[in-house]
DNA sequence: ATGGATTGTACCCAAACGGGTAAGTGACGC
DNA sequence: GCGTCACTTACCCGTTTGGGTACAATCCAT
């Protein structure tokens, strides 16, 4: 099953599989909501899923449909991501994640392997989610402060928006420093969005 | 002429102009120096170019075909932009600009209304282009100043980059506040990467 | 050539920021 | 029960930032 937004990649992506002889694809959309019924439907071996979707993003579908099928084989396949990205779609039960521009050799043993039951992933792919391990996890409240400090806003209106003091506000920043390695709030908002901790729009 | 470095994608457009009785593919690479060269030999009467691609982006490409060819019809066909990117691709001589996930009617409408010398912008394209304007332009150096900004350097940094005094920094970035609209310096950052004034990395 | 934008420098001053240190709470795990 | 961690507040202190104003050189265009 192929889940993408751009009716012209899934045609063309349809195309690629199905000239493999061994593959073929038995459902295809664009929609999240309809992803999920047509899942329920067609039981196909591998979901192709894209993670940049209008209304429910791959993340959310693709744990939708583990929860109803735990052992439903889902390849996150997307064309920009970050590290964070990653992250979240290996921990909503993804068995692989490739990039777009992925060879057609390599997609179909991607394909092959992980519905022989396997969890492959690209080397380079595999390297950043260690990375993002590194970058030890912030927690919530400080999430939160770096979410309001990546809007441009100061430590006086984020501590009101979280009705707290000024200091408290500073503490939190001060450990966001730390674990993101930066200096200024300048630094963390860019390593924020480089990473995808948090989102512009 | 199709140029986009992803096979799936250039398959399934492929297919979907050549479902129309009049338009046909004449060629298609992923590869810049490959689309000039291809651009010679075939002289398409329209281009469909990506923005993103490996090595050459779609603007110099664009830019090196209408340097040869003044008269060259090239239509950005991109998934993600900036302000920035749409305001660059119609500089460089681009006769449209559509996002990927135009439908099958707009894209063949496009590529006819092109090919008769038409100049057609999509309501929302064309909203986004008039927005940059409204943002001044900043001069060379503001965006020098805003480029460092960017990457969480302090004005003492920047002055020293720039071998200027620390006064003259912070007058550009004054400058560069007002003519962005914002406060401080993180929301500078963060307006200018939103826009795509500045590229991360 | 007169006016405007660009670039450069300087000074003042108040506000914001960032580092260090300290200390109290509640929750969760062993 | 004790340690650890997240969360909270507080104070000190030096540095950085940002707003205001002013002035001069250069270059471009009307």
């Amino acid at each position: 099953m192929l889940v993408d937004d751009h009716p012209a990649f899934r045609k063309g992506m349809a195309a690629l599989i199905e000239s493999e002889p061994d593959l073929r694809v038995v459902a295809q959309t664009g929609n999240g909501s309809e992803a999920l019924e047509l899942f329920r439907q067609t039981r196909p071996d591998v979901v192709l899923m894209d993670l940049r979707l209008p209304q429910m993003g791959g993340v959310e579908i693709t744990m939708a449909i583990r929860k109803d099928y735990p052992d439903a084989r889902v390849i996150v396949l997307t064309t920009f991501d970050t590290d964070e990205d990653i992250y979240r779609a290996m921990q909503s039960g993804a068995k692989s994640f490739l990039l777009k521009d992925t060879s057609e050799e390599e997609l179909s043993a991607t394909i092959r392997a992980v519905h022989a039951g396997q969890q492959t992933l690209p080397p380079k792919v595999a390297e950043r989610l260690a990375a993002r391990e590194e970058r030890a996890n912030l927690s919530e409240r400080e999430l939160q402060v770096l979410q309001l400090l990546t809007k441009g806003r100061s430590n006086k209106e984020i501590a009101s928006a979280l009705t707290v003091s000024e200091d408290t506000v500073k503490a939190h920043i001060k450990h966001v420093f730390a674990k993101l390695d930066v200096q200024d709030r300048t630094e963390a908002a860019i390593t924020a969005i480089r990473f995808g901790i948090v989102h512009l729009d």
